[in-house]
DNA sequence: GCCAACGTTGGC
DNA sequence: GCCAACGTTGGC
């Protein structure tokens, strides 16, 4: 199982949002390599759900529940989505402060290329994010 | 609100 | 195929 990241301006469509609608696809992917990233999600895996902008937090983990296909919104058969659900809250969101300031996690790509919208995370970098949000250990249904 | 970083576009 | 111009993103 796979660990990704992946963000949204809370403006756009927070967190919150997202507990509220049980399931959504994750559309606007107009970048390749988050593109790419996207295609490379399997059902199951799990995505670290980043406010960019607006708190530039870590706020919770969203489980993938349907694998890449044709992004609905447009008919440019070159952009995919794939559908999420909302699993755990963080108990204490993590900023991006925190990441930059521990040694885990301050090599993120989220870090090193801000701009990219979807990013993978590595098995480490996924356990220390939960260990400082305060549900590690923790299992998601 | 500003600006740096980055990706995309289009002229040559 | 190169590169300048432009638009967008996101941290500050």
């Amino acid at each position: 199982m796979a660990a990704w990241l992946i963000k949204s301006e809370p403006g756009k469509y927070s967190w919150e949002m997202l507990v509220h609608d049980r399931r959504t696809f994750w559309d606007g992917v107009r970048n390749y390599q988050a593109r790419n990233n996207l295609q490379a999600m399997k059902k199951g895996d799990l995505c670290l759900f980043y406010h960019s902008v607006t708190g530039k937090e870590i706020v919770g983990v969203a489980k993938v529940v349907r694998s890449a296909y044709q992004d609905p919104t447009t008919t440019d058969d070159r952009w995919v989505v794939v559908d999420v659900a909302p699993g755990r809250a963080m108990k204490t969101p993590v900023t991006l402060a925190d990441l930059k300031s521990d040694p885990q996690t301050c090599e993120m790509a989220l870090i090193h290329q801000s701009r990219l919208s979807v990013s993978p995370v590595t098995a480490a970098e996924y356990k220390a994010v939960l260990k400082m949000g305060g549900v590690a250990g923790k299992q998601h249904r």
